[in-house]
DNA sequence: TGAGTCACG
DNA sequence: ACGTACGTGACTCAA
């Protein structure tokens, strides 16, 4: 019989400072309540216990501070975020009916010891959860300990038994008191001997095992063989004894806690479900209801669980007189909400009030009409809210139906809310705004339940999902409509992101021209080049291995071939590109490598890639992705169409195969140096403006300043220097980093961004202001009000908090350039219509937009590119925006 | 599923 | 004493 017991403000302290800063809609903290859960969840499956149990601290001076008025005293008192926490953290343990363990005047580590040794004594095995190594003594071999380490959200944990302890000791756990006795504890307050650290202590306590048969051989340890101890340490040690002697004490875990325990109280029981259910509904754990399968008290509809009626008349329509009757009283209301189904097979529109909402089904074959249906729905008479009009928008344009009439995109609207949130499904969002648990969107999306073969049941709960769903559209667009104006994203969002939205729609039905055979013949050059590295490396190696497999390749290039290890990696050798290049010269299998390394990468990413993704017409259709990043740029999915190469030579080929259609031609038009020139405005740096002004090349001008050199005498590595010290600022940059990317000396680096900052005061006190701006309101802002939360700012993990302060530093930039290419995109959208031209864009790659038109059209779309990119804004510097015309991708950039 | 790698701005 | 640049997405291996 197995019991677990976990070491409750321990295990809480490692989640809180290794999980990402989360918080409910209402601003309590959660995410050390979310580590703790994810961590006690995960280890209850993997060890099965029996029995389960949890221990904490009470506020309380403890028996050991008592002892010793030091002890613990220096402690920095627990940030604010954590201790809200461990009242939440008592609640769900209550709620999961896992007894808890506390006692005043009794640290947990107590606690733990007291319940290991009953447990030993009734014939139970024990398995401690902590993350404190004081626990160590406690192990023997019926108790082992779990060491769980967190960081950066990762927790891995260690099984402790005697014989892991003495290997990695080399002494016994009991002895563990001894050393902490000797080499003291800072976290705790031990004080330990003077002067004695943990190697000294170490080897001492691996030679003698204990301080007791240490100060018994006191005189000649320095004597004895393989002593770690130095000459000077005997003094320190007859100096320090009695510090020994009491952090000894202070060290020991007490095993006799007054406490009425027995394993069965333990026993593992059922949660208690409604209970818990409320609980993490509360906390926005939506993800764990499902892990753990809780249910409502009343199934699982919004209607039931949210506590909102959602009820509603509902009514399919097959006739053609009730669609008509439909349409023209949509037309005369303010607007209706809607969900449509994949390829538009269905729709479900929903209007009325909260309280007695009603309902519309249209099924394409189910109305004969359908088709007049939805050209009736979608016209620009009817107003109308969805949910990712994008991508609706792209269903309506491949069946020739009109984008207009869209008020509002519920998901658009939660991402400018919260950009770093990730996703924004219904289901999602209902948690977040409203504490429900909507129905999932699976039940709708499946093709089948609404065929002729279709389950009469999962029928009819598609049916009420869809409608749920659909209700859900219009609660949040009440609920989100008035937060945006209050953050100010009013802006943002309608005239820059909802105008987009059908923008977006075009360019992905649009797609892009592929040079299938040019591809192809690409590939089989690819291919041959491949066999041959892979041989000749092969031959190099002595064996046969899969080179793509780090692992393998790390095993072969380190162990086997003696090539000194660079970097590590958490799982072995680092074996990518930089440290590559660091090794080349050394052996001739090096260069191989990173051959082939490239054309596995063009191969298997591009050429095979993007082959399978070709569709009839011989185009390439990407998807843009407008509610993704945390900046405010687009991305590109299936294909990603943003990270087509363009550096390398053998790369830069595969541009060419973009390509325009017959008697068309690509018109490319990329911002010049966007970011830079938009932070001298927002860091209002007039000599980084007067440089821009002067149409001078910005790095060679910043190298000039940097280097104190005259513009003409700008070396090109000096240039090259330069550029990177631009690059590093923009992304708020360590001197480490920048001597690391430039390869020279941190103390070299350090002195370029100081004479950087120097140069560019401007920059130097927007950096500053920025980020104490960031503190203060808990947010950044683009110039056009688009904001990112930075929670980071507060945290108490260093490596988080810099994290921060770097984002502050970089979105408000990124995300400018980001803005403004999208009003772009509208702009020049907008004039190609108004022109009268066939031309449309047909891709964006975040500081470049690319252009097909007839050949007629060529020098008048080129023209409208720049004046309509460059027109966008109007700041300090002006935008530079150069275009250029080609059969290709590759000859319009080239 | 996560880690490692590498393609882009 | 720490740990090291912003933002993405796709492919492969290994568990």
């Amino acid at each position: 019989m197995k019991l677990m017991v976990i070491d409750g403000n321990s295990i809480l302290n490692r989640a809180f400072y290794g999980v990402r800063p989360l918080s409910t809609r209402d601003g309590t903290p959660t995410n050390a309540v979310f580590g703790f859960l994810n961590i006690l969840l995960k280890l209850v499956e993997e060890e099965k216990p029996e029995a389960l149990c949890c221990t904490f601290d009470l506020k309380a001076p403890t028996f050991r501070h008592l002892a010793y008025e030091g002890y613990k005293a220096q402690r920095k008192p627990m940030p604010e975020d954590l201790a809200a926490q461990l009242p939440i953290i008592r609640e769900v343990l209550d709620a999961m009916d896992i007894p808890r363990y506390e006692l005043s005047g009794w640290e947990a580590d107590d606690l733990i010891g007291t319940i290991s040794r009953i447990d030993e004594a009734a014939g139970w095995e024990t398995v401690v959860v902590t993350g404190d190594k004081d626990s160590l003594q406690l192990i023997t071999d019926h108790v082992t300990v779990k060491l769980v380490t967190s960081r950066m959200g990762q927790t891995t944990t260690r099984d402790m038994t005697p014989a892991a302890f003495r290997e990695e000791y080399g002494f016994d756990p009991i002895h563990i008191i001894d050393l902490k006795a000797l080499m003291g504890d800072s976290s705790d307050n031990i004080p330990g001997v003077k002067g004695v650290g943990e190697k000294t202590a170490m080897g001492l306590i691996q030679l003698y095992g204990s301080i007791d048969h240490l100060y018994d051989h006191m005189p000649d340890i320095c004597q004895a063989p393989n002593t770690p101890a130095k000459p000077g340490v005997v003094k320190k040690l007859s100096e320090g004894e009695a510090d020994a002697r009491m952090s000894y004490g202070l060290a020991t875990i007490h095993t006799d806690a007054p406490i009425d325990f027995k394993p069965e109280d333990a026993a593992r029981k059922p949660v208690k479900e409604g209970e818990l259910y409320e609980l993490l509904l509360r906390l926005e754990f939506a993800k764990l209801i499902d892990r753990l399968g809780l249910k409502g008290p009343q199934g699982d509809t919004p209607a039931a669980s949210g506590g909102v009626e959602m009820t509603c008349e509902s009514e399919e329509v097959t006739e053609k007189t009730r669609m008509e009757e439909l349409l023209a009283l949509w037309r005369g209301r303010e607007y209706v909400s809607l969900l449509a189904l994949p390829d538009l097979n269905g729709v479900c529109v929903e209007w009325g009030e909260t309280d007695h909402r009603k309902a519309a089904l249209f099924f394409t074959d189910k109305l004969d009409c359908y088709n007049d249906f939805l050209r009736g729905l979608f016209a620009p008479d009817i107003k109308k809210v969805s949910h990712n009009i994008k991508d609706l928008m792209n269903a309506l344009l491949a069946e020739g139906l009109s984008t207009e009439g869209f008020l509002f995109d519920t998901a658009l609207a939660a991402y400018l809310l919260a950009p770093t949130d990730g996703s924004y499904d219904l289901e999602k969002l209902a948690m977040t705004y409203f504490h429900f648990e909507a129905p999932k969107a699976k039940a709708y999306l499946d093709e089948e339940v609404f065929g002729p073969m279709a389950d009469p049941e999962a029928h009819t709960a598609a049916l009420g999902a869809l409608m749920s769903h659909t209700a859900l559209v219009d609660m949040l667009y009440k609920e989100l409509k008035p937060r945006l104006t209050e953050l100010e994203l009013d802006r943002v969002y309608y005239e820059l992101e909802l105008p987009l939205c059908p923008v977006l729609a075009e360019m992905e039905r649009a797609g892009v021209l592929v040079d299938r055979k040019a591809l192809a013949q690409f590939g089989v050059m690819l291919e041959e080049r491949l066999k041959a590295d892979e041989a000749a490396i092969y031959q190099l190696a002595g064996e046969e291995f899969n080179i793509n497999s780090t692992q393998q390749l790390g095993h072969i290039l380190f162990d086997r071939l003696g090539l000194p290890p660079v970097k590590k990696t958490k799982t072995g050798y680092s074996t990518n590109a930089e440290v590559l290049e660091k090794l080349r010269g050394q052996h001739d299998i090096i260069d191989l490598i990173l051959e082939y390394r490239q054309y596995s990468k063009l191969k298997s990413t591009y050429v095979d890639g993007l082959d399978k993704v070709i569709e009839e017409d011989g185009r390439i259709r990407t998807s843009f992705q407008n509610t993704v990043t945390a900046t405010g740029r687009l991305s590109s999915t299936e294909p990603n169409l943003q990270n087509i190469p363009v550096r390398t030579d053998l790369g830069a080929k595969l541009r060419y195969m973009f390509v325009a259609g017959p008697g068309n031609v690509l018109v490319d038009a990329d911002y010049s140096q966007i970011e830079l020139r938009l932070l001298s405005h927002i860091a209002d740096d007039k000599v980084m403006q007067e440089a821009f002004l002067s149409g001078e090349d910005i790095h060679t001008a910043t190298a000039a300043q940097v280097f104190g050199v005259d513009t003409k005498d700008v070396t090109h590595e000096m240039r090259r220097r330069a550029k990177a010290v631009n690059f590093g600022i923009v992304y708020g940059i360590s001197a480490f980093s920048l001597s690391e990317d430039i390869h020279v000396p941190v103390y070299e680096a350090k002195e370029y961004m100081e004479r950087y900052l120097e140069t560019f005061a401007g920059v130097a006190k927007y950096q500053t202001q920025v980020v104490e701006r960031a503190k203060e309101k808990g947010y950044v802002s683009t110039l056009m009000g688009r904001r990112r939360w930075l929670p980071e700012l507060k945290s108490s993990n260093y490596n988080l908090r810099s994290f921060g302060e770097r984002v502050a530093l970089n979105m408000p930039i990124q995300g400018t350039a980001a803005d403004v290419i999208k009003l772009a995109m509208i702009r020049v959208s907008n004039a190609i219509k108004a022109e009268g031209l066939k031309a449309r864009l047909i891709l964006q790659v975040h500081d470049e937009l690319i252009v097909e038109c007839p050949e007629g059209e060529a020098e008048a779309v080129k023209a409208l590119l720049s004046r309509e990119m460059e027109g966008a804004v109007s700041y300090a510097v002006p935008l530079r925006a150069d275009a250029a015309i080609g059969k290709s991708w590759g000859e319009a950039k080239g």
